[in-house]
Parts: structure tokens; C-alpha cells; sequence
DNA sequence: TTGTACGCGTTATCAA
DNA sequence: TTGATAACGCGTACAA
């Protein structure tokens, strides 16, 4: 078992000074061909490496970003995760996840042990808790010390910082106009409660579509599941609510589901109930993911590219980090990038 | 922007040495109670956190664990982490993660961007393309550097170390076992290349369980995909490979695929010919995932609990960490710890 | 009870 | 051309 070698182990074998070692293994013109290519090949053979640790400590830099997200068994926030990862890893960066389980000590803890110097800045989206208790201190907290944090998907008004979105609004009224144009007299939506912001949002583009096609919105047409209903557990529950929904509003003829799992929920209770797909009723839902590509029949969705607002955010924050030393004229200037959603129409839709 | 405070900067503010300052933090007995609160209720004032990186630097243990996986999109994968994730910060563990992408290079690269010290120890399952290439001097190098290294699902003998595996083996045993007491008698596999060793212990299991039945393996139901076919864009192709299958072989009466994806896609190929499920032909799919649960039908599958899996990876890796001081006896023993699978039943099978 | 000095591994500055 | 020294932030053995 041969540890890793350090400067000072090499400097000792060679009976050089460490600075010295320092100095020829960046290939420094101070040092003498002849030292230089002794070291080089004595650093070659232990196959030394830089101790990152200490480079961060000189450096007061990681050269690591902390991501911290609501849940990764979901096929969103694992895309988003990739495109972190590959930007990150093209510049130089390294990734380091917390999970917040979507609740809200967790997250604040998780950011805690990560402020604490382990990265240089933080990509984020909030947990459900969080918003639900709109305590945001944590982030405001992280970002006067000086972090910055780039939010995504899920963000919130009240804090100033980078964030990268879809336009849940347009992207949720697009799929509306699509059923509608379709031909569907009577859209259902199955969406969440109105805290989580991507929920209310495209709760109003859905909204916002019917108005413009000059229809009135019928209240019982929209379903707002409790988030309870996404532990899988309660699976069955929102099963029974959907029927219900279908059995009382027979002329339901398109529904509109604000992620992949309550389209293909809702898929499923139609088809029980008899109904073809898309001849009698057709669907669209939210988030390309796994499911709604394999699933029969395949469900039209909205797009929302998570690896590529990954990429986003870690360019958005890598640019922060390292253009900071000339930044130093505090005019914070936050931008807030909309991706482009878009619809993948299959069999679901006419 | 109040920038992190040092302990340095507290002692100047207080005008007290900074091993005062340290001590008084820490609760020393040799500090008087004056000072002691003192420093106290100035530092929790500032809100002092001590710097983990001069923490790792001075401990030489970073607590930070580096996980390097080949795909994050990706059910099981993402499990794993979460079961990382929960072991780990439940004992005070950070987790840094690097993806393979299945490449060999990136695989090096990664590991060896966090052996420089950002980590302390490896959780890992090999790529596709070390496999084949069977080159796995990263692994040695990292283990000889004294770093350990557990390795979960993709494993290999060649290399000596803590893993944690299911009996894949015994779990697609029991599964075609499954379909052959539920009346099948002409199962196909459809597997992958034999260089995946999953791959071929699956394969094992279907021999063995056709054996056990006197039954013989009729080699035109073994379909051995090729692993191109699993990104994205060759689907299609695997799609048209299973329909030859199941038109050359008509009797085939029972599949069992060594994953969700390929059972899916069987399923919808043999729907698409006619054939009724589980009536006409059953289906076991292996892993649990996400498709399984919501397909129409839904999957029976072979469950490979890979957050159990990647708590024990957890577990092992930490344990041996912090044993390391006490192991100086070389006496180097590992374990391979093997993971229950089930079956879980489901639409897909009588 | 408090402070000094050292070391973790590195680089940069300055002196020899 | 080389080396000594300081600094990054912390904890601790030892000295005062």
C-alpha cells in the first residue's frame, strides 16, 4: 500500500527544498533543466498528484458545486443532474448532492453542511415544505455570505438570484390549446395544490387557454391532488378520485395532467372505464419522462428539458464564480433564463 | 455580504489568541466561563461554522464519499444514491458523484479528479466499456493508494474488495421457475451481451431453471441484444429484432427479460401481434422501476431493492473508514454482501 | 487561564 | 538556480 506521495516526500528522496519541487513540476523557468526533469520523473513514477484539499484551502476555492434537490429517483431532477454534471465536469467543476426529501429541515441542514467552505456555490430547487412554510432564510443567509445560488424549476420571487425555468404558463396553455383545437368541448386538469408554483402556473395556463377559446371554466373539471397522494401509497387514492372525477363529468372528452405520472394514472381509469383513447377522449401531460414514452398508448407531453436547464444553471453559476474577483463593483445583476418547452405529440392525441 | 467568519478574525475582534478562541468553542475546561461565553456569543452571533476544508486538510479524512456510477437517468441508479445519500448523512457523510456515462475513460478521469484527495472512499459499479475492455488498473491503483472502494452490481472477481450484489443468478431463476410452473413451455430470455456479467448470470438462471425443469434450451429464444441498442435512438431496431423473434418463434409462450425496459418493449410487441397478456404469453421483466409499476399491464418483475443495496454499500464503505486506524494490522478482509431479491407479481403473469 | 508553535499540502514572494 | 518563509483555517501539545 503506497499512500499518496507529497510535495514534501519528494523534496526529501530528492533532498531538494519543497519549493523547489513546487516549482518544477509547474515546469517554472527559475528551475534548471536538470532538477527539473529529475523531479518530473520521480513525481511521474509515484504518480503524484496535487492534494485538492490543500488547493482548496490556498485557494479559497473547491472548485465543487452543491446541488441540492427535492428527490433523485424522479426523471426530471436525474436529467437535470446529468446536465450539471456535464458542464461541471467540462469545466473543471466536481458535484457534490444533498437530497432534501422535499422537506424543509433537511434542506436547510444539507445546505449548512455544504456552506461550511465544502463547495463554491449552490444549484437548487425548493423543496415542497419550503414553500409551503415560505421560510427562505436559508437562502438569504447563503447568499450574503457571499455564495451564489442558481435556482431551478421550482423558485420563488422573493429571493434574487440566477434562475433557470420553463415558462410553465405558455408550456401548460399550449398542451390546452392543443386538445382544444383538437376538438375537445370539455378539458379536465389534474393538478397540485396551488403552493407549489409550477402547479398554480400551469393551473392558469390552462385557464388562460380556455378563456382565449372563449370557454368558461368548469370548476369540477379541476381536480387539485393533494401532494400526500404522490407517496406511493397513496397511489390507489388518487386512482379512486380520478374515477370519481370521470364518472361525474361523462363528457370529459380531454384531459390535461400536470406530470406524467397523473396522465398515465388517468390513462389507465379511462381505459377501465371503457374509454378509447384518443377516439373518445384524449390526453396530454407534463415532463417527458420514462413513462410517457413506453407507456400504451405513449402519452403526448410538455417537454421540459431537464438536462439542458441543467446545463444552464451550471454555466449560469460557474460564469458567477469565476468572474467574481472582477465583480467586485457589487452591481448584482441576476438573470432569469426561460427554457423553451415544447410539445412531443404521440398517441395520446389526435 | 458578511463574508464566513475565521476564527481568526473572532480572536482579533476579541482580542483573545486563536486557540482561545478554538478552545473556548469547544467547551474547554482550561478556558474561564467568562471568556468561554464570551467568545461564545460572539461566534454564535456571527454565525461561526468551522472551515471543512481546513477540517479535511488537518484530519486528513474528508468525510466525503465519491460515488462513481455509469447513468443517472436511470431508475436503479438513482435509487442506489438515495440510499447512499440517507446512510451517509445520517452519519455525517457528503456525497459527491461522477458519472461514467458508461465510457472507461470518463470512468478514470472521474476517479481520479476525487482520488486527489476530495474523498475518502469509493462507492462504485463499473461501466459497460471496462468491462469489456476488463481494465481495471484504476481500481487497483485507488485500492493500493490505501483509498477503499466498494463496488455494488456491476462487480468483479479480478478485483478485492467490499461489494454488495444481488444473487442474479438465483433471482432469474426463480423468475422463469415463475413462468414455467405457471404453464409456459417455451420461454425466450431476451438478455445482453455476455461481457456484462449481469447479463450473463441472468442468463445462468434461465439455463438452470429450463434444466431443473428437464426442459432444453432451445437457442433461437435467446436473444442477446446488443448494448447499442439501448441508447435512445435504437429502440426502434430492438423493437424489430423482438417482433422477428416472436414471429420465427411462435410458440414462445413466456419471457423473461433481464430488464424493464426489454420486457416493456416485448410486451408491446407481442400485444401488437395479437397476443393477450398473460392469456397467450407471460412476462417477467428484472429491476423494479417506475415502468413496471404503471404499464399496462403491469410488470411482474424481479425487485433488485437498490436503495437497500446502495444503504449497504454505504454502510460497508463507512465502517471500513472509520475502522481504518484500528486495521493497521493489514489482515485486509472483505466482504461481499449479497441482497435478497423477490418477485413481485404483478398483471404481467398468470 | 491564556498564548505560542506546529502541522496538514500547497503556492507565491522574497532572499540567498 | 535554489530555498526559506508565510499564508490558507483549524486543533492541539506544550509553554508561560
Amino acid at each position: 500500500m503506497k499512500k499518496k506521495i507529497t510535495l514534501k516526500q519528494i523534496a526529501r528522496e530528492l533532498d531538494v527544498s519543497i519549493s523547489t519541487v513546487s516549482k518544477a513540476l509547474r515546469n517554472s523557468i527559475e528551475i534548471s533543466e536538470d532538477t527539473r526533469e529529475k523531479v518530473q520523473a520521480f513525481a511521474k513514477l509515484y504518480n503524484y498528484r496535487p492534494n485538492n484539499i490543500a488547493l482548496s484551502l490556498k485557494n479559497r476555492k473547491t472548485k465543487t458545486i452543491g446541488v441540492i434537490i427535492p428527490e433523485i429517483v424522479h426523471h426530471f431532477f436525474s436529467k437535470v443532474i446529468r446536465g450539471i454534471e456535464l458542464v461541471a465536469n467540462k469545466r473543471g467543476y466536481n458535484v457534490i448532492v444533498g437530497l432534501s426529501n422535499e422537506s424543509f429541515d433537511k434542506e436547510v441542514i444539507n445546505m449548512q453542511m455544504l456552506a461550511n467552505g465544502s463547495i463554491d456555490g449552490f444549484i437548487l430547487s425548493i423543496s415542497k415544505e419550503t414553500l409551503q412554510y415560505q421560510d427562505y432564510h436559508h437562502f438569504i443567509e447563503t447568499i450574503s455570505q457571499g455564495m451564489p445560488i442558481v435556482m431551478f424549476d421550482r423558485v420563488v420571487n422573493e429571493i434574487n438570484c440566477d434562475k433557470v425555468i420553463i415558462d410553465d404558463l405558455k408550456g401548460s396553455k399550449n398542451a390546452v390549446d392543443k386538445l382544444l383545437n383538437n376538438g375537445c368541448k370539455h378539458v379536465a386538469i389534474i393538478t397540485t395544490k396551488d403552493y407549489v408554483s409550477v402547479g398554480r402556473l400551469r393551473t392558469q395556463g390552462y385557464l388562460q387557454a380556455l378563456e382565449e377559446h372563449k370557454m368558461i371554466a368548469d370548476s369540477h373539471l379541476i381536480l387539485k391532488v393533494d401532494d400526500e397522494l404522490l407517496s406511493e401509497d397513496h397511489l390507489d387514492s388518487l386512482e379512486v378520485e380520478i374515477e370519481e372525477l370521470f364518472k361525474k363529468n361523462k363528457k370529459i372528452d380531454g384531459v390535461f395532467a400536470v406530470n406524467e405520472l397523473y396522465a398515465i394514472i388517468a390513462m389507465k381509469v379511462a381505459r377501465k372505464l371503457g374509454l378509447k383513447i384518443p377516439d373518445d377522449i384524449q390526453f396530454i401531460g407534463f415532463t417527458d419522462g420514462v413513462l410517457s414514452k413506453h407507456a400504451t398508448p405513449s402519452l403526448t407531453t410538455v417537454s421540459q428539458h431537464g438536462q439542458e436547464m441543467g446545463e444552464k444553471a451550471a454555466d449560469l453559476l460557474i460564469n458567477k464564480l469565476e468572474n467574481e474577483d472582477e465583480d467586485e463593483d457589487e452591481d448584482e445583476h441576476y438573470e432569469t433564463f426561460v427554457i423553451e418547452t415544447n410539445l412531443i405529440e404521440r398517441e395520446s392525441t389526435k
